[in-house]
DNA sequence: GCCAACGTTGGC
DNA sequence: GCCAACGTTGGC
């Protein structure tokens, strides 16, 4: 069992929008970055835990936690001309994007800022707080797991 | 909205 | 295969 964090715009898609869902489950699409999919393919497992992350809003941070509960396969997104994830490149017999599902597990009572996390002196190697990281999937240790999952809940 | 940092594209 | 130009990300 790995763990993973996942990033989300939460204008698009936030962890409200994710418990709101049917089964509380929701395909984790438009991944468009080859490191976070390869990621995704061949290292994302079920029953892996994830931190789901608001990024581009007012309060950046961790928000809350999901579970994978189903694993790779391909994005259906990439082969809709009407998606702005639409991928022309990529064919049927050889889908190049894959997405997983992922199911609500909890949210936070607050939200763990970014700058809380980058100030945790046991997180100096998580992709989050180095510099000109953009990745939108990095793994997380299991110490920097626990220590940011206690960090959360003592918030 | 700004801008630095990064990934991708495409001409050569 | 190089690399400049371009588009995107994402914190602030």
């Amino acid at each position: 069992m790995a763990y993973w964090l996942f990033k989300s715009e939460p204008d698009a898609f936030s962890i409200d929008d994710l418990a709101n869902r049917p089964n509380q489950t929701e395909p984790w699409d438009g991944i468009r970055n080859y490191q976070a999919r390869n990621f995704l393919r061949d290292d994302v497992k079920v029953g892996d835990q994830l931190f789901f992350y608001h990024s581009s809003c007012k309060d950046v941070g961790i928000v809350g936690v999901a579970e994978v509960v189903k694993a790779a396969y391909a994005d259906d997104s990439q082969f809709n001309p009407e998606s702005k994830y639409y991928d022309p490149k990529s064919s049927q017999d050889n889908p190049r994007w894959v997405m997983v599902d992922v199911q609500f597990k909890q949210k936070f009572k607050r939200i763990l800022p970014l700058a809380k996390i980058k100030a945790m002196p046991q997180i100096t190697e998580l992709g989050l707080v180095k510099k000109g990281h953009r990745l939108s999937i990095m793994p997380v240790t299991e110490s920097e797991w626990d220590s940011l999952y206690q960090a959360a809940n003592a918030g």
